[in-house]
RNA sequence: GCGCCCAUAGCUCAGUGGAUAGAGCGCUUCCUUGCGGAGGAAGAAGUCGUAGGUUCAAAUCCUACUGGGCGUACCA
């Protein structure tokens, strides 16, 4: 489908012969989508004026201030726009600019060494809901969760399970692990309490954020696999690996890091970094995908060089993004705190989600940009959940349910015996405000798709429902007296809800016809 | 020291080159005899951390500074 900016820019740039992006003006009195090309093409306003005024998709083109051109839609333009959406249903705002393209989005990944917290969960609605996203702009999506299972740290978690000197984690699943424990190898322990881990704690909260994986890749199994090792001997053959110092170094500053990085330690133990070059060698020479992103916290920056040049050296160069989120801060009684598992200072997302529910911390989450250190409280969370303004969405879905309910034995029109006459009326500035936000949906799409700016869904839902709400006010649907009317405004609530629900959708959260 | 991120209303956050800077919560006032009041209308509240610079135009880009977070391993 073509949506209606992507139309109107094609207009532009037919004229212009340069690529137009159009913006919503701040103040509706300037229209509904505005430009300055004509000042950045130094072509003269009045000729775009001039061949775009009669076109049946503008009420009016003016020029304005230095140099825009604000375009005001027709009430035929909206109501064409209403129409496909009544046509094309779940579907509306399905795009093509993934061209089918794969893209695997990986996130959380946290290691299987404790509950997921709400810092380190935060990547869980963010990289669910840019996959769908993505999905929903043409691109074939998998989602995937990363177990170090491999390594220091589940040396450090089986020490923690046998309880002795070297112990590290503590907490009652801790406990828990060491009663149910046969083994005495520290090694073996940590691999078996990791799977226990992942299976009883992490995957149990996974499923109560609703995010569904496709693949739960384990770094162990990349060993077992000798995936590592074959990966390693490609850079070695390609004269990428070099031995100093007892160790085996991969010669990242040949692209671009600033310092070269240990594959392999003087012990013989791989690194960390060995086995992530595996897992993209995988994902891109295994899984043929053709763009890979990764959601990560913002404390493994550091990493990224060295990655990058790994994934650059088996041939995958700038195919791979990193998203980097910034941290959780506790706020205890106002005061800042870091969270820390040592220090018994942290809240876990199974705790959060308990007591306000997935659909609250999912947009409770979502509405924060990905580089924005979040300050969270758990009290003030809490407190304010009743007054979340998910609440505010799911009631205009509810809503509109309870009309259409009521609206039974109207006999609705079926979208394709409609064509726009079906909406001649001359509709009130609140439905066509209404509509103009229906039509802002697949731009949602499109633009979320292209920067990763995930905030933009819940904001967008607030938009839709306050314009649905404001419609409620002021225009009775089910008006006895005006078969037409009704109709009319009957289609109308049932575009909103179409709308409604896939938004919801795409950010995982119920639309609930009842509340 | 060097690198990355951040600083916007009382609080939590949007806005990242355009027109009078927005939302939710909190605060003040009004609207229920009409499809769900978990709603609607109106209002108070901001030197966009500070100082320069670029531009017709800066919260947005550049530089310096201040304050905070993170990183800088043969840990992951």
């Amino acid at each position: 489908m073509i949506m209606l900016r992507e139309k109107i820019e094609k207009l532009i740039k037919d004229i212009v012969k340069k690529d137009v992006q159009l913006e919503h003006p701040t103040d509706s009195k300037f229209g509904d989508y505005s430009t300055n090309v004509a000042m950045k093409a130094k072509v003269d306003p009045e000729k775009i004026i001039k061949e775009l005024k009669d076109n049946p998709l503008f009420e009016k083109v003016v020029k304005a201030g230095p140099g825009f051109i604000n375009f005001f839609l027709s009430q035929k333009a909206l109501q064409e726009e209403l129409l496909e959406i009544l046509e094309q249903k779940d579907n509306y705002g399905q795009l093509e600019i993934g061209n089918n393209k794969k893209v695997q989005v990986e996130f959380i990944s946290a290691n299987p060494t404790g509950p997921l917290t709400v810092a380190n969960a935060r990547g869980g609605p963010f990289g669910d809901v840019l996959a769908n996203v993505l999905n929903k702009a043409g691109f074939k999506t998998e989602k995937a969760y990363y177990v170090n299972d491999a390594g220091m740290q589940i040396l450090a978690l089986g020490n923690s399970v046998l309880k002795n000197k070297e112990s590290k984690y503590q907490g009652e699943y801790i406990d828990q692990l060491n009663q149910e424990n046969k083994e005495k190898d520290p090694y073996k322990v940590g691999q078996w309490a990791a799977k226990k881990i992942i299976k009883d704690l992490i995957q149990k909260t996974t499923d109560k954020l609703k995010i569904k994986y496709n693949e739960w890749i384990f770094e162990s199994d990349l060993y077992k696999s000798n995936k590592v090792d074959k990966t390693l001997d490609f850079l070695r053959e390609k004269g990428l690996i070099f031995e100093k110092d007892k160790a085996e170094w991969f010669k990242s500053s040949k692209f671009g890091d600033e310092r070269d990085r240990v594959v392999i330690k003087s012990d013989k133990q791989k690194t960390y970094l060995a086995g992530d070059i595996a897992l993209h060698s995988y994902k891109f020479k295994d899984k043929k995908f053709d763009k890979v992103i990764n959601i990560c916290g913002a404390d493994h920056h550091g990493d990224i060089p060295g990655l990058m040049a790994g994934v650059e050296a088996i041939g995958y160069k700038d195919k791979l993004e990193i998203i980097l989120l910034q941290f959780v801060t506790i706020l205890d009684k106002g005061e800042k705190k870091k969270m820390s598992k040592r220090a018994g200072l942290y809240v876990t997302m199974d705790e959060l989600i308990d007591k306000v529910g997935s659909d609250v911390v999912r947009f409770f989450f979502l509405q924060k940009s990905h580089n924005t250190h979040l300050n969270f409280d758990l009290a003030l969370a809490q407190e304010q959940s009743n007054k979340n303004p998910v609440f505010y969405v799911q009631y205009a879905h509810a809503r509109i349910c309870s009309i259409l309910k009521k609206a039974e034995d109207v006999i609705l029109s079926k979208a394709k015996d409609l064509d726009s006459s079906g909406f001649a009326l001359r509709m009130t500035k609140t439905e066509l405000n209404l509509i103009k936000k229906l039509t802002k949906f697949p731009e949602i799409i499109e633009d979320t798709a292209n920067d990763y700016q995930v905030q933009r869904l819940p904001s967008y839902s607030l938009e839709l429902a306050n314009a649905f709400h404001k419609f409620y006010e002021q225009c009775r649907v089910l008006d006895e007296k005006n078969k037409e009317l009704k109709e009319s405004r009957i289609n109308l609530i049932q575009a909103t809800k179409i709308v409604l629900k896939n938004t919801l959708e795409l950010m995982g959260i119920s639309a609930p016809e009842k509340m």
